[in-house]
DNA sequence: GAAACGAAGGAAACCGGTTGCCTCGCACAC
DNA sequence: GTGTGCGAGGCAACCGGTTTCCTTCGTTTC
């Protein structure tokens, strides 16, 4: 029995000499309480300010771990409160031009609250998705952030996990989940009404894939806000790509068969850079002739196009914030449930000025 | 002390109804050791192959692991080893164009691993930069990998830690430091020698900022590589910016004054989407007037370039890999200190096709 | 038949931080 | 002088998995 308590006390403890020494392990709070002369569990409490303590000692106590550079052991925290101050973000699709601001956003609003962020990309592999979740969960994520490439609503990444879970950009369609995301109406009636502002009422609209969420929502508001002031597309919605190559082919096919418009709306800045192209070298003046607007606020295409682009800003950034907020805030015992819509910014530019 | 041993039973096991019940709290290896009808201890050896132990006694016990869909307890199973399977992957400016492959090269080959990925974007701070690095050390990742923007080689990010690092793009500054980086100058030549062999001789070079690293070695190989074959510049190396604009701007240049020119190697692809525009404008035809390299094969750029772009590819994604192979070495006690350049790879596309 | 040996598995220490409970000692009241 | 109350801090259980040591068998050997 001696002999146990001996090697115990020889693992526990370190006189203070070797304690201030350089030492490659790092320190505990059994070395802090030894320098300052408490026990182990008095330096806990000290440091997370509970307990009844002299302040006197208490001082003492923050002075012998930043003496030490004491930090603590993340792990053994964890296993004893339950709580890692950590989350997980999976990406359903791969990391890309849409995930990296939300990251960014939620990453900052994480970090602020002491929340390390375990990044997973899933890369559009629903087995890989189910991998990452199974890892995360067992290392006991506090919560979960879903973000993904597309707006639609997705299925639940899984039914009754144990932490909470927000998704982000992406919605999940069970209504009752968490999920932030842009606005899109919002973004298009915006752009809309910033071209009728102008003066502009013979607007075509460019945008994507039909079957494509973002694309049909877009064209839904832009034609209902015309509507709303008893106007229309001078020609239907064309439906597409998300690709350059594609405005410039749907510049092209407007040139020819439109009898006249004086404004484009395009489903994405890479849209509009192509129809920019195309409008120009047929000679048309952009924004005298004809007034154009993206959709993405992506920096490399509206100061890339000629001239500088008028865009929609979902603030990705803001809604991967704004979904690690409420994450935190779901985590420590107020959730909000739902879908919550973040409106849009209209950054405008060159190709709408006026005059 | 019989209460004690009371308590200490009830809160660790569970009738073997409970534990097939639908059970909030994930299952504990107690619980598999329990339905296995073993200590925890032995069920320990048995999932992780140790100890001597009857090979019916461990099918048993991964039989109850499975049936209770049991992963274990990483904090608990971190404290007790001293190793988590995490790594901290810091990217020393904001996460961008650069960083993502990288990312996701790093973050597969982990992944491969069994380790997970703390993200860390210190926004260029290295006040956030020393944040996260305590809060990984604190959190006890196995190893570090640092990114950022620029090739250019840095000051170590700390001195004597604890763990393993390996840089990945970036670079320490630091030759006992284990970095991955392009070899840019490899990509350079790559793009001389591949317009070369297209037969053109009056080339140009257009790329971003004098005291850009980056720029400054392709520029480099670029005037060393037509050296070697008795050429020269038509005009000195264009320097300038990273954007479309610059390309323009330089291509509008060489217009006025180059005597001619068959050919432009860029030191990236929006330059030479810049570049690209300018030309067709003026009239020259690309690749028949003039042949276009670019640098990066960033697809939007290379994609919506008019014609698409020949470019050079750094491999991110396998700098990344190899990054995160290397560190895993690193960790499993196979250090390979040093700068490792690897190559780039030329992507040819109709700007320098032949005929 | 007893000693020796090895295989199989259990008991408990251990990682490091947290927390509930207990003790100690001092001050104050009766 | 004894009792009560409370402030201050120590002790040890606890989280869950790993690992060392030890016990308990069954089998072999002389």
């Amino acid at each position: 029995m001696s002999t146990v308590l001996v090697r115990f006390s020889e693992a526990r403890t370190r006189t203070p000499e070797e304690t201030l020494r350089k030492i490659e392990r790092p320190p505990t709070i059994t070395d802090v309480a030894a320098l300052a002369g408490v026990s182990a569990g008095t330096a806990s409490k000290a440091l997370n300010g509970r307990g009844a303590l002299r302040p006197e000692t208490r001082q003492r106590v923050h002075q012998a771990a930043e003496q030490l550079g004491f930090t603590g052991n993340a792990a053994a925290r964890a296993l004893g409160t339950g709580r890692t101050y950590t989350v997980g973000m999976i990406t359903t699709d791969s990391i890309g031009r849409f995930s990296i601001p939300l990251m960014m956003g939620a990453e900052d609003a994480l970090g602020a609250g002491r929340v390390s962020v375990f990044l997973c990309d899933a890369r559009d592999d629903p087995i890989r998705e189910q991998y990452y979740l199974r890892t995360l969960l067992s290392r006991n994520v506090d919560g979960l952030i879903v973000t993904g490439r597309r707006t639609q609503a997705r299925p639940p990444i899984a039914t009754s996990l144990p932490v909470p879970v927000v998704y982000a950009f992406i919605s999940s369609d069970d209504p009752a989940d968490c999920s932030v995301v842009p606005d899109e109406a919002d973004g298009a009636e915006r752009a809309i009404r910033h071209l009728l502002s102008l003066g502009r009422r013979r607007i075509a609209h460019v945008t994507g894939p039909e079957h494509h969420h973002s694309a049909r929502v877009r064209a839904g508001t832009t034609e209902d806000t015309l509507a709303g002031e008893g106007l229309a597309l001078v020609v239907p919605t064309m439906f597409g790509e998300w690709s350059e190559a594609w405005g410039r082919q749907a510049a092209g096919i407007l040139l020819s068969t439109a009898t006249g418009f004086d404004a484009v709306f395009c489903g994405s800045d890479q849209i509009a850079r192509g129809v920019a192209e195309t409008l120009r070298a047929a000679g048309r003046h952009i924004p005298q002739d004809v007034a154009l607007v993206g959709f993405d606020n992506w920096d490399v295409m509206v100061d890339g196009c000629q001239p500088p682009l008028t865009s929609i800003d979902m603030d990705l950034e803001g809604i991967g914030r704004t979904a690690a907020e409420m994450l935190l805030d779901a985590i420590n015992g107020s959730p909000v449930p739902g879908r919550h819509r973040r409106p849009c910014r209209l950054v405008p530019r060159t190709s709408t000025a006026v005059g």
